[in-house]
DNA sequence: CAAATAATTTAGTCTTGCCTAAAAATAAAT
DNA sequence: ATTTATTTTTAGGCAAGACTAAATTATTTG
């Protein structure tokens, strides 16, 4: 049975290499879960021992099949209880993040069964995540950064990608939310920021946050 | 914040004084929690430095009042997350409470407030076991161990006192679960086991049984 | 009441997961 | 190609929580 911490490094290894290159680097690790670059080569040692990892020292870390299954397990689990929250519980988006990051650890196949079925097998969690089936196949959405839209194009809101609190607050104060139509009115030369119309409100965005902002074109 | 150690020592230690005196052993803890004397001597070296209980070298241990506080909300989580997951969820009652074990210890008020809602505010768990609300206050039930009705009296299952899984498997069996009528056919004097009566269906169940059978007399 | 038994506590270890400081390896810069 | 800076690993420790064996205190029993 995997503890809690050899769970969250997993997670962290999987999400890692999945925004970047396939070897992930000790340090990138340690950011991401708030700990020391020593405590990491630790644990990656634990790993490697339970096969969940193939480490070479100094070369960086990567997920074995055994490992990306139960780090992709996780992040089923995760996804599907910050549904539960939000759909069930009535809970906001940006205030859910955390709750899952404990509910995941929960230990029972049937329990993970059940609440899919109950929550109707959904396919994209509150933020628009995918969330991975059983076998740990995730669904495509084929979503861009808002950024990448021209002036005139329109956009509905498939999800984001940060679930950070005061971001997903800020989408909240500007109409921001999954299912709503974006229309880019300009983007503004000198900084790439965007000013856009979502239900005859106008905003003004910066880059960074039409970057994190993913959008179906229509 | 209360390590899932902790929490456990604590809802031991309730659990313990109200089933018996108020000065709770380290042996029953010791066995109650499956681990050994000495570990209880060590927590609860660490629980007096908490103030969240008093103890008295060789003499026993009872919560303060802020421990009592912290286990009933424990006891309250525990028992809400049973009843999501059989009225919900549809697990069946003999299943639910190694998967609350672990709900219980998840850190979060908002959560427990919206669960308690989702639910529509229950009294008492799938065991009939009393839900304490968020104030620490446990609702009554008048209810009396089968044990204790003489033949020809009937009574209506209000709970069980043991949420041992093959001894709720063995209810199912006879068609013992919360609602349900039974008449009390005849009382074997020899052993005092009890004949009894249900939907039409006649079992015959042990003492013990009878005795971890709570009704409310009709 | 003394002797035997049972319960509890103490002493000393172990594992997990984390830390700091120092050493070693790799990457970047002159 | 050295020197410098960055990254990673090692060495040594700490706290929580558990264990075994031994010592101490309480309780029974003859
Ligand atoms: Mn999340
Ligand atoms: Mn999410
Ligand atoms: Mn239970
Ligand atoms: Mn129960």
């Amino acid at each position: 049975m995997l503890s809690k911490a050899v769970e969250n490094y997993l997670k962290a290894i999987f999400s890692l290499s999945e925004e970047g290159n396939d070897n992930v680097s000790t340090n990138s690790i340690a950011k991401k879960l708030n700990t020391k670059a020593s405590s990491v080569t630790d644990m990656l040692r634990k790993l490697t021992s339970k096969s969940l990892v193939n480490h070479e020292k100094y070369k960086g870390v990567s997920l074995t099949t055994k490992g990306k299954k139960l780090a992709t397990n996780i992040v089923r689990k995760h996804r599907l209880w910050e549904t539960f929250l939000v759909d069930k519980l009535h809970f906001n988006w940006d205030e859910v993040h955390d709750v899952a990051e404990q509910l995941e650890h929960i230990k029972s196949d049937k329990l993970v069964t059940l609440l899919d079925e109950f929550l109707g097998n959904p396919k994209f969690d509150p933020h628009g995540d995918p969330i991975p089936d059983e076998f740990g196949k995730f669904p495509t959405s084929n979503s861009t950064p808002l950024s990448n839209l021209k002036e005139g194009d329109k956009g509905i809101v498939m999800g984001v990608s940060q679930d950070n609190s005061t971001f997903l607050k800020f989408l909240d104060k500007i109409d921001i939310k999954l299912g709503n139509l974006i229309l880019v009115k300009d983007i503004i030369e000198f900084d790439s920021s965007v000013e856009i119309l979502i239900n005859n409100k106008e905003s003004h965005i910066s880059l960074e946050v039409a970057r994190n902002i993913l959008v179906k074109q229509k």
